[in-house]
DNA sequence: TGTGTGCGCATTTTT
DNA sequence: TGCGCACACA
């Protein structure tokens, strides 16, 4: 059957690969990891060897699953193979972890326990959610904070807990289990999932039904990962119960950029998958397209500085370029000055803005770099605003089709007031008050309460539910959606919400737009599916000038590249973090320098890299001095003046290292309850200390261990004065 | 019911 | 320092 690229095609494909990538994608063994450096060509890679494995006629589109960690890298893997597979592809399954897992729920539904016509929470509708029940359940939120609350359930699911099985090593953990089975319950009861609960329900499902394991392992005989790094335990659980014991997985990924593990991702999973999986081969893709020499020379070593790694040097072709640069700024507002400055002069040499990138480590750092943008006139687009699906009339827009699909209690809080229609908290109360009399639901006490705008109320959404089941298209309920319940009407009202009213009608395009191009012909009702559609894929942040400098956080910016990198805010405290630096686990500072290795390597040409001697911090002025790692790249990849900068005492901490401490393998030591415990750690770089004669000052630098530490405290109008710990008069306010 | 005020908080965040 | 949220007020 010809179901795939012609041979010829596939030959030119091939033609353009180096050998490793072309082992990679002609592997015939196993399973295989590939070890893919930063801008190597993992997703040629990988597109490769799903139009090889289907030109080779090694087996059917329907026989691959294709996993991604995010929409825009299925969607670019998606495009990619349109181009290469000449026959087409469908059948396929390719789609985000929780895009595809989702599917497999609302497909078996039944057997999982689940209401079939269940609804996904994002992350603040599950905020949401739970403060909604912690007010039931008369806790304190003071005491239980509802994001607290969020984060112990997401890592419980996240590592395949449920409340029943969840560990109490304390008293507090004991409360947190009640919370989250309590929740569990709420959920099961409302027909609610969140995002883990996709994954932890379809791997509970093939846990406990081995037909259907076994039908789905045999399947997919080709299971291709990317970004396997970023894996967590119940991901990589689910892809083992998808291991027939003679298919064939395929895992990308680079344990360097992995930068997610204080979200629950274990870049250990790529070991683990080497053991259990049947991959006794590596294959290193370390030849590198994008950047030159000396960007490369820098990156490989900042990165071999961690111990913590599997180990590979990217190489590349191309000349040393230019050398790096690494420029001081007194204060911040005079780095963000500088940035902006040197961007102008880019600009000005016809580099396009869009291949211009700011890049730093907190999002609190983008306000002086766009205030300066404004002030000098550059187009620029801040990265990481909230999403079209995120907006609150988009919202209001998806509750209302919610309550079409059916009883949403939280979809009916949100719009019942609105647009306002005078029904209060008073009113509500009194809703509730009537369901629990009746025994049943808000829904049910719509109808029954005697209150008129209720009774208003509860007649439009009988009319919007009846359009729906007179058999309306997707469009047709959208529109009624914001025009029936006043929504647009009230938005257009406000002449400062015409932006508002233009996404509600934006809502109603989108909705036009998934009619037609729907190509999951599921048996689900095209409504759920866009709604569904909508908390998994949100969409694009915002649609700025087409053309403009991007300003985002390194996290935002993996996986993209540009001409010139700005790298901003180079100091010890903040990047790496005050957070990391105080750690006791060198885990957090090694995950720092991967994140410095990632903003390295998203510079094809051009990187300069920026720190200031003082910044505002929470309104308060902070000393802070370079970071770590300028100090940790070679002197022979960096411009002159950036040498000489380093080497300037203002406040220097040259080259003296920080005193690392000894790598331990131990993955979660417990936290110090008494700082006194961990005498070293009284002073780190970034503390705020007083001192009874000198006043305020803050820690620059600190040398040596135990009663010979001393540490180097900058006062404001003193300057560096250096003390001895023990016997230094010190008192730690901050840090 | 909308508006104001003040408190508390403040890495990173693919889904 | 700046904001987002919770609560108090008119």
């Amino acid at each position: 059957m010809i179901n795939s690229a012609a041979p010829y095609l596939m030959d030119s494909f091939l033609n353009l690969l180096n050998p490793h990538q072309r082992e990679a994608v002609c592997h015939n063994g196993e399973g295989l990891l590939v070890l893919a450096g930063a801008g190597t060509g993992k997703t040629r890679v990988l597109t490769s060897r799903i139009a090889w494995l289907l030109s080779e006629g090694h087996c059917q589109s329907r026989d691959i699953m294709a996993v991604t960690f995010t929409n825009k890298a299925a969607k670019e893997m998606r495009e990619r193979l349109e181009v290469m597979v000449a026959f087409g592809f469908s059948g396929l399954t390719l789609g985000t972890f929780h895009g595809i897992c989702h599917r497999l729920l609302r497909r078996h539904a039944v057997a999982a326990g689940v209401d079939k016509n269940f609804q996904i929470m994002d992350s603040s509708d599950q905020l949401t959610f739970i403060r909604r029940l912690l007010r039931e359940k008369q806790v304190d939120e003071k005491e239980f904070p509802p994001t607290e609350c969020r984060s112990y359930i997401n890592a419980a699911k996240e590592n395949g807990v449920r409340a029943a099985a969840a560990p109490v090593p304390h008293k507090r953990a004991a409360a947190m289990r009640e919370l989250y089975s309590w929740y569990e319950e709420s959920c099961r009861r409302e027909h609610k999932a969140d995002f883990a609960e996709l994954l932890l329900a379809v791997v509970e499902l093939l846990r406990k039904d081995a037909d259907l394991r076994t039908h789905y392992a045999r399947r997919f005989l080709h299971i291709l990962v990317d970004e396997f790094q970023d894996t967590n335990a119940l991901q990589y659980e689910w892809l083992k119960l998808l291991d027939s014991g003679d298919n064939h997985f395929f895992a990308v990924g680079d344990d360097d950029q992995s930068i997610y593990a204080f979200r629950g991702a274990d870049p250990g999973n790529m070991l683990r998958f080497q053991e259990e999986l049947r991959s006794n081969t590596i294959v290193r893709l370390e030849q590198n397209y994008r950047s030159t020499g000396n960007i490369l020379h820098a990156a490989n070593r900042l990165i071999a500085t961690n111990h913590n790694r599997i180990g590979k040097n990217l190489k590349t072709d191309q000349g040393g370029g230019a050398p790096i640069n690494i420029i001081r700024a007194t204060k911040d507002i005079e780095e963000a000055a500088n940035i902006v400055i040197a961007t102008k002069q880019l600009l000005e040499t016809n580099m396009v803005a869009d291949e211009v990138a700011v890049l730093y480590r907190t999002n609190a750092q983008s306000r002086l770099l766009e205030q300066a943008m404004i002030e000098y006139a550059i187009p620029y687009r801040i990265y990481g605003g909230t999403r079209f699906y995120e907006r609150l009339e988009v919202k209001h827009a998806l509750a209302y089709l919610r309550l079409i699909a059916g009883d949403d209690r939280d979809a009916l809080i949100r719009v019942i007031n609105m647009p306002p229609r005078g029904i209060g908290t008073r009113a509500i109360e009194k809703l509730q008050e009537t369901a629990t009399q009746m025994g049943s639901n808000l829904f049910a006490a719509l109808e029954a309460v005697q209150i008129p705008k209720i009774g208003q109320f509860a007649a439009l959404l009988r009319k919007i539910r009846a359009l729906y089941a007179s058999g309306a298209d997707l469009p047709t309920l959208a529109r009624a959606a914001i025009e029936q319940s006043g929504l647009l009407e009230h938005y257009s009202a406000k002449t400062e919400d015409t932006e508002r009213a233009e996404n509600l009608r934006e809502f109603v395009n989108g909705a036009v737009l998934f009619q037609t191009s729907e190509t999951d012909n599921e048996d689900n009702s095209p409504l759920l599916q866009f709604i569904a559609n909508a908390v998994l894929e949100s969409g694009e942040a915002q649609g700025a000038p087409s053309n403009a400098v991007n300003l985002m956080t390194i996290h935002a910016a993996k996986g993209l590249e540009f001409m010139h990198v700005f790298v901003a805010g180079l100091e010890e405290g903040l990047f790496p973090t005050s957070q990391s630096l105080n750690s006791i686990n060198t885990a957090a500072i090694e995950e720092e320098r991967r994140l410095m290795y990632v903003a390295l390597t998203r510079a094809r040409r051009e990187l300069s890299l920026h720190y200031a001697g003082s910044r505002q911090v929470y309104g308060e002025t902070k000393y802070l001095p370079p970071s770590r790692f300028l100090n940790e790249l070679p002197a022979d990849c960096l411009s002159t003046d950036a040498v000489d900068t380093l080497a300037t005492p203002v406040p220097s901490i040259t080259s003296v290292p920080q005193p690392s401490f000894q790598r331990t393998r131990l993955p979660r030591p417990p936290m110090p309850t008494d700082e006194d415990n961990i005498p070293d750690m009284r002073y780190r770089a970034g503390d705020t200390v007083l001192h009874p004669r000198y006043g305020k000052g803050v820690v620059i630098r600190r040398q040596g261990n135990g009663d010979d530490l001393q540490v180097q405290v900058t006062f404001k109008k003193l300057g560096i004065k250096t003390f001895k710990a023990a016997l230094a008069p010190l008192k730690k306010i901050s840090g």
